[in-house]
DNA sequence: CCCGTATGGTCCGATTCGTATGATTCGAAC
DNA sequence: GTTCGAATCATACGAATCGGACCATACGGG
């Protein structure tokens, strides 16, 4: 049980897993597609390999059924608990990229006018998918709720930027 | 000379040699960590072996300096700018998320309050780090200095969020 | 009881990552 | 004009990730 590597995918299964224990790994995967693959994804077999690295570390508990399809199911233990607890008790200076393919090709010189319709529209489904979400679930739990009006800003943003590109269109 | 696997980092080695051919890949290195890295990185390993490949797909030309550290230098061909045009003319619908470690560990229920600060701090050096690059070159070409107003534009609504969240801490 | 579809999970080659390290050049000091 | 250290330039390589393809089980309807 040597300290793990820990990664943002750890704190992800370890994360989905307090908020729906007992679980399958695909279990996981449901609520994550629904919740938090919105702002940070990762291949859907990775949970599978997580929850197996996290319970060869002791941070999680692995039961298998016994008949059937011998599914796994996990639990968190105490030192996932604790792990997941720190991990979000310490503040992090550590940033990551607003990446958007937009904006990549226009920095190397794209037409904006060429890109903006495009993007405004991918952006506005965004938008409108992530208001769907907000609209159906007006209880969520509060830190899911400024995720998702994080997330919600952001869009906004990408359209005021993209919008007003299409509309230089006469240049 | 089959045709090659593109990803964005092609393209982002490919744009890059536009601006600065001839270049040495260690060359492309330098200007993307003041460019196209800010909102878009890769391991800087990555570019010697993407020259290559794209010189072995015919994309670039490769010269070497025949004495010394015997570099590699490199130009794009006719076809190397062919894809780099084609990549800027195809609009995109493919989108990338707005990764954010405080996000994430708020998704997950970490404290606010307690996030915040750290947040604002990292973030605000960011859009500082940017509006500098701004000031020091008013002149830029057009698709940078909309890239770059882009990642202002995206600080400035991390700091806003963030800072909403330390102002709540009374609660 | 058979088949089609949905569910649940794994395999594995290809790619990427990033640390560690090696090699060349340059300049300053003596 | 030689030695040393720092900066420059480059690669090697093991570990981690990726994601498409595929396999297996369950279930419902005819």
């Amino acid at each position: 049980m040597s300290t793990p590597r820990m990664t943002e995918t750890s704190y992800i299964v370890l994360g989905l897993l307090e908020l729906a224990e007992p679980a399958t790994p695909y279990d996981l995967k449901g609520l994550a597609q629904r919740s938090v693959f919105n702002f940070w994804s990762i291949p859907h077999t990775q949970i599978y390999t997580e929850c197996q690295r996290l319970a060869g570390a002791g941070l999680l508990e692995e039961k298998r059924e016994d008949s059937g399809r011998r599914r796994r199911i996990y639990t968190l233990t105490a030192s996932g608990r604790e792990a997941l607890n720190a991990w979000r008790a310490e503040p992090t200076h550590r940033m990551y990229e607003v990446r958007d393919l937009g904006v990549l090709k226009l920095f190397f010189g794209a037409d904006p006018a060429q890109l903006a319709p495009a993007q405004v529209e991918a952006h506005q489904r965004k938008l409108d998918e992530f208001e769907a979400i907000a609209a159906e679930f007006p209880e969520m739990p509060e830190g899911s709720r400024l995720a998702l009006e994080m997330g919600i800003a952001h869009e906004r943003e990408f359209i005021r930027f993209w919008s007003e590109l299409e509309k230089g269109k006469r240049d």
